[in-house]
DNA sequence: TAGATTGTTAATCGATTAACAATC
DNA sequence: TAGATTGTTAATCGATTAACAATC
């Protein structure tokens, strides 16, 4: 199950998910496609279609449970577990990641800090102290990895991919400005902070 | 002109730029789409008619010069002149935000890091000293701010946008978890990290 | 029941790919 | 010139919107 369903799909469910978590936080209990489109933006159409690639979450003449629809979404984004995740670069941007990632009370579980810079090993980030790469085949032995950020210099970020997927990591968070090449069944997602800096750049131009 | 080119074809000119980058750095004068296209994991066909939508930049039965398709490129994405950028929020994705624009070489200049926390005042981030919040109006008077950037708390995002906004600023790159509500004529990026988070975790989930 | 609103099919719109004549 | 490859038109594919019967 759960295929076939379009990236273009995927991309919204986050923002629902967003929506009815501050409505919850209002006491909204009810809402149709009509109310959240005006809300959001966006046609009532598209977001029974989008729902409906899951399932029938609503009730005519009713509308949609904000609680059920909210742990529903939250069902479909996978965030009923809590993964595990370890961070590779611990330079400015890796150390934002990484206590954002534990400050967000979403179920991502920070547990390892790794670098080759020898003058940080040792240094305590997000309450995790920093780990050498090179210590990381062990700590992989004893934890389950379930997502490796990548927040290397881009010339680092293949190589160090290529070594975690070897070592049974099958899900990346990328931030280098490289396009990762891996195996089917690895998925990495991008944050590719250039590109969104020079759409931006494209935006502010004629138009 | 630039009207009516779709999000999808500006969404990939970042990413053409990127490769053209690096074909240069490697010394490659001339390439086709073809060879692109390979490179690139698209079609020769997209390529071609992504480009076509700014003018024909290539020569049939020759390809495209890759200096010069780089340099149009940047003129597309608005890279020809430097744009003076100044955040709002200095917590820890703002200071490596603010490290991360200073540290790229592309043209945007970090002049000014905004807080409202005390405690902050003065320090030095990025080789710019911290100011108050209520120092931008003075500061703006002095200074040209074209992009604001918001590391803030969902809640403040809102409020200090609008604020800028009445003091002239039109560009936000937007890093806090809301969907900002700005005047036409004025531009917003949004980097919803937990968004990305989710999209990777569902792509873990069946597929 | 009558009114509201979903789930779903059909129609439209837009984006991607294929094909090929133009031309370097 | 012959070969290569673009620019561009046409065909296909996919995503969004509209419409409405089903049903709570």
């Amino acid at each position: 199950m759960n295929k076939g369903i379009s990236k273009a799909v995927i991309r919204r469910m986050p923002r629902y998910y967003r929506y009815l978590g501050e409505l919850l936080e209002n006491g909204v209990e009810r809402i149709s496609s009509g109310e959240l489109s005006e809300r959001m933006q966006v046609t009532a159409s598209q977001i029974r279609q989008d729902l409906n690639n899951f399932g029938g979450f609503g009730q005519q003449g009713y509308g949609y449970n904000v609680q059920f629809l909210y742990d529903e979404i939250g069902k479909i984004l996978g965030l009923t577990e809590v993964h595990n995740v370890a961070l590779f670069g611990v330079g400015n941007l890796g150390q934002a990641i990484a206590n954002y990632v534990s400050s967000e009370k979403l179920p991502f579980h920070m547990i390892g800090l790794f670098d080759v810079d020898e003058k940080k090993k040792g240094r305590i980030v997000s309450g995790i102290p920093v780990m050498m790469l090179d210590e990381f085949e062990d700590f992989n032995r004893t934890h389950r990895v379930d997502i490796a950020v990548l927040t290397l210099p881009k010339d680092a970020a293949m190589p160090v991919a290529e070594h975690l997927v070897d070592l049974g990591v099958r899900a990346f968070w990328n931030f280098a400005h490289v396009d990762l090449k891996v195996p089917k069944g690895v998925v990495v997602e991008n944050v590719h902070l250039s590109e969104s800096l020079m759409q931006l750049s494209y935006n502010m131009t004629g138009r």
